[in-house]
DNA sequence: ATGCAGAAATTGGTTGGACCATTGGACCAC
DNA sequence: GTGGTCCAATGGTCCAACCAATTTCTGCAT
């Protein structure tokens, strides 16, 4: 009742409307990813507005990464639309390598911990059973192809963020590691990357299975804590190599 | 001398191309937040775009919360604009209310807990001296404004964010507490909402100046812990007086 | 019938030009 | 000064095309 009982006078806000006809558009036709929405030009004339002021709307949800425009294809829905939605941009200090991909190691080593000791406490016999299968996957691909297992092992992990309860958990790391591998790709860094981290994933998994949150957070600990390892040895061995 | 000396075919990119050039101009003019950037109608022409190109690229930026467009006025700076700029869209679980704030409280307690614990590691003197000016001035604005701080409080944290040294903390931590208090605004909620968080704040502040990075992991949890008693407490008071 | 190349329709992307609504400053009467 | 009026600048919307990528249909050769 201070600021809220005079708010902004809204007197034009034509995209904003727009999006909010999508939104219960989509409610109402139970849209579900990966399905096709109507055309521009139908929705500019639906709803009464020019095809630009439709554009502008659209354009500001697949920046939000919502959907997904196909130039002579169409537009589809890309992600689950709610009306109460945050939007994070994330700038890294200055671009540079090496401290970059610290800073995502720390915040994925909070954030990993925190998600494998809600993991024990919350998983259900089927959640621990999903877990124990995707190990074994990916146990088997890192003998299999030598340490090659970097696909297995993150399904892995998002097997334990899902089963945490909390979303945000699997979003916030799945930036962190998209981030992570923009910088890293495989660019001639140690060949051996990762392998020491592979124990403790079946460490984390019998925490879990034994419903051991301390435990499932120290091992999780200790597996990012090879990662930042691996990270320092591979930055040793480049400033070695090469300079600038 | 690597992916610039063979770019991408360019086929059809234009907005993303004036997104780039706005990236070099605001370089090249070092254009400081708040300040204003050039007519849509000039771009359009120094590009060699067409107005509506530029506004879709403008609209991309909005979205992304890097400029503010006021009209009749300009477009304004908003953020530090950086070509290495990792966008995260978050979507919460079903925006249920109080499951909203509890899977934020939880992303909120395992960064809060590490960025206390690097804080402790690497704050110097000066830090440390900057932190506890930020906690005085929060006790004292607890105790003339009876609890009343949310203000000082949020800075205090912020300093310890700062301290840790990535930004990442900081940037993620904030987007969870904008997230908070977008459901939160202050509906007819608790009104000693927060008092009894008041005293971990220099249990913490102790903990870094000691040096503990454990003890301050520690207690950052038992701050998070009273916050979370707190909304739980709230959501309890809500439920009994309305329903829907 | 079948398969496939090419035409036609569909759809997002871009353009240029026009007009409206808001803003902020200049100017003026009081 | 104070308040009002006017006006130029700027973002917001609209329209009517055309371009480019994709999909769908058509019709011919087999």
């Amino acid at each position: 009742m201070d600021q809220n009982s005079l708010p902004p006078i809204q007197t034009t806000a034509r995209d904003d409307a727009v999006l909010k006809a999508l939104v219960g558009f989509v409610g109402a036709e139970a849209l579900r990813p990966g399905e096709k929405l109507p055309t521009e030009r139908i929705l500019a004339e639906r709803l009464k507005v020019s095809r630009n002021t439709v554009r502008e709307a659209l354009t500001r949800w697949e920046g939000l990464g919502l959907v997904e425009r196909r130039q002579g294809s169409g537009t589809y829905l890309k992600a689950a639309v709610s009306p109460d939605m945050l939007h994070m941009p994330l700038t890294l200090s200055g671009g540079n390598d090496f401290t970059s991909l610290m800073q995502t190691l720390e915040i994925r080593r909070a954030l990993e911990a925190e998600a494998a000791a809600l993991c024990a406490e919350r998983a259900s016999p089927a959640d621990i059973a999903e877990i124990e299968r995707k190990l074994d996957i990916m146990e088997q691909a890192f003998r299999t192809r030598d340490g090659m297992s970097a696909e297995e092992d993150w399904e892995f992990h998002q097997a334990i963020y899902r089963v945490s309860g909390n979303p945000l958990f699997e979003q916030i790391i799945a930036a962190m590691h998209e981030l992570f591998h923009r910088f890293w790709e495989h660019p001639l860094g140690v060949r051996d990357f990762g392998h020491a981290s592979f124990p403790y994933h079946r460490t984390i998994y019998d925490c879990i299975a034994a419903r051991d949150p301390q435990g499932a957070r120290a091992e999780a600990l200790k597996l990012i804590a090879t990662v930042e390892d691996d990270l320092k040895r591979g930055a040793a061995k480049l400033k070695l190599s090469s300079q600038t």
